[in-house]
DNA sequence: AAATTTACGTCAGTCATATTGACTTAATTC
DNA sequence: GAATTAAGTCAATATGACTGACGTAAATTT
């Protein structure tokens, strides 16, 4: 039925991941930098196994940006306190003001996006979101993202 | 504000053009070819230039995947009946089937995540797109996906 | 204590999609 | 006739992903 739909999420999504390509461009990062960094700043100190699991990327995929973004001073690895063969990772401090510049942009968007829309209109937009996602990846991501809201599932 | 919200939309997005990949890979085609086949269905005898405007690539990126499709049988370039230095492209009978299976995959997806939503909630989901867009582009882009509804701006 | 599994990293090669810049051909417009 | 436009092409490059194989150290299981 909505045919509309799927070109304004098509358009919609590519304005959205606009925004931090410009700043990371300067960089000289793309998005697969973007990705990692974010899911990092969320859950830091995050396993190197888990974030691929978050990406659903390959372990090679993942080296070479991960090692761009520890070489940028960007991405820290500690070892692991019980587990000494992890390298769990974190933000460093320019890292995490990076994270939040990017994150600030999207927000601002989704921010700008909800203006002049009724009231509980971001739950109604929280709550698609989620039903578009895979019904059995749902309580993962629930999880991953903490959502402020409870979303009946 | 909302944080929760950006994550949504990665996985929601990721999981949105999960469902034409798969069918893609059947037939060896990736994404870039299911953007152009989409607006060739859509918008049937559109010029090479206006895809290129829509699509917001290269004229030599879209060479590539245009000769794909219509060496595959799913896309036909005719010439222009007034100016015969077009190539105006259409999709053949296969490519029309194709594009509407896709298609067809992404609104089932996009009718299961309205479903249990209040009254309305499409058309908050469609504003909220709709505002998500460069304000700038807002109008070319409500030409071209011939929306529904009447959008306020 | 030995064997297995796990966490992480790396080497090598490949593919898809995009880019920039330069150039050509044919047709249309000024 | 000159300039512009529509489309295509050549060449080189970059990003971000993949597969497959292998290595090492640490933890866990047997």
């Amino acid at each position: 039925m909505p045919y509309d739909l799927i070109e304004l999420l098509f358009f919609a999504y590519k304005d959205f991941t606009g925004d931090p390509d410009e700043v990371l461009a300067k960089f000289e990062f793309g998005r697969a930098h973007h990705r990692v960094l974010h899911f990092v700043e969320r859950n830091p100190g995050i396993m190197v196994t888990d974030l691929l699991g978050i990406l659903r990327i390959t372990k090679q995929s993942l080296g070479r940006v991960l090692k761009q973004l520890v070489d940028a001073g960007i991405i820290e690895q500690r070892e692991g306190m019980n587990d000494r063969r992890q390298r769990l990772l974190y933000t460093t401090d320019r890292g995490h003001t990076l994270a939040e510049n990017l994150a600030h942009l999207q927000q601002k968007r989704l921010e700008r996006a909800l203006i002049g829309l009724p009231d509980g209109s971001e739950d109604i937009v929280r709550q698609f979101l989620l039903q578009m996602i895979d019904p059995e990846a749902r309580v993962d991501i629930l999880k991953l993202v903490r959502s402020p809201f409870p979303l009946k599932d």
